[in-house]
DNA sequence: CACCGATGGTTGATGCGTCAACCAATTCCC
DNA sequence: GGGAATTGGTTGACGCATCAACCATCGGTG
């Protein structure tokens, strides 16, 4: 069928590699950070982030999933847990029979006031302080063009 | 306590945004096209390269998890899986009594030479075509460097 | 030899992510 | 007005990741 794969080149496959690692440890030891320094998992640090920068504190399931790109499924399956952790309450909405409104609770607010700065300076410490301005510039500017690629690509 | 804490700036805060967003894409792209292609996770793919690619064509679990640098009990509940799928089997290990050697069935070699070259083109087509040579080489730089302060941080 | 710490590996609980199926309210359109 | 298609959201099943506790064996040391 394919006579011979096409496998990388070993200056691809370097660079690869070097990202997958990075990536893979630097988000796993963030994840690790927030949930032993807050309680909380990355999940619920985004969820909590995006709807109190929101004006009015409160914001639709669906947009709510938009925002930071996930499946309506998975965002039904959050919120009920943070629910149920106190987190977050649905409140009904009235022009839309159907849909939720998802606010932070007192104790959300106060969960991600909390995490926020310890959660930035883990960022900062782990990463930004690894690189010069340039590098991190470089490197925005290779995400940009990877993520403009890939929605140029079908699935 | 913290009087004000450090945000980022806004160009630090542009280059984290750009390199997370892209990173879960990716990622997440990847993942879903392996699952679809070959029926295997992202997880089992890997664990099947290392053990078809080291010579023996079997080790044991803690060689195996340290190669992927997972812990042992992630490694475990994967190969417990894997041996119900089919795809590897434990063999006895005659001089440590504790242990057992890993190594890829018939059907597991079949599935990662089927499997490979399709990921290897999904890669390509989403990640390396994005990119010039000199940005390859450029981000592994940044990555290597990311990786390397890591290290020299604490958890 | 007997003990003790380190190593190799398993297990169970819990939370997260995906998929597919589903229900209900809404909007489009004739 | 009356379907039909769309949208908003839930649910259940399943696989994956982490944590902590656990067991067995091995290696070293007195």
């Amino acid at each position: 069928m394919d006579p011979t794969p096409r496998w990388l080149t070993s200056q691809q496959q370097v660079a690869w590699d070097s990202f997958i690692r990075m990536q893979e440890k630097l988000i796993g030891r963030l994840a690790r950070r927030v949930q032993a320094d807050s309680g909380m998992s990355a999940a619920d640090y985004i969820v909590l982030v995006k709807l109190t920068e929101t004006s009015g504190g409160r914001m639709r399931l669906m947009d709510l999933a938009k925002q930071v790109e996930w499946e309506k499924s998975r965002m039904s399956h959050q919120v009920r847990r943070m629910v149920e952790r106190g987190l977050v309450a649905k409140e009904e909405c009235p022009d839309d029979g159907r849909g939720a409104f998802i606010a932070a609770t007192p104790a959300g607010c106060k969960a991600i006031e909390d995490a926020a700065p310890v959660h930035v300076e883990h960022v900062r410490r782990l990463f930004i302080d690894a690189l010069s301005q340039e590098e991190l510039d470089m490197l925005a500017r290779i995400s940009d063009r990877v993520l403009a690629h890939m929605e140029s690509q079908p699935d």
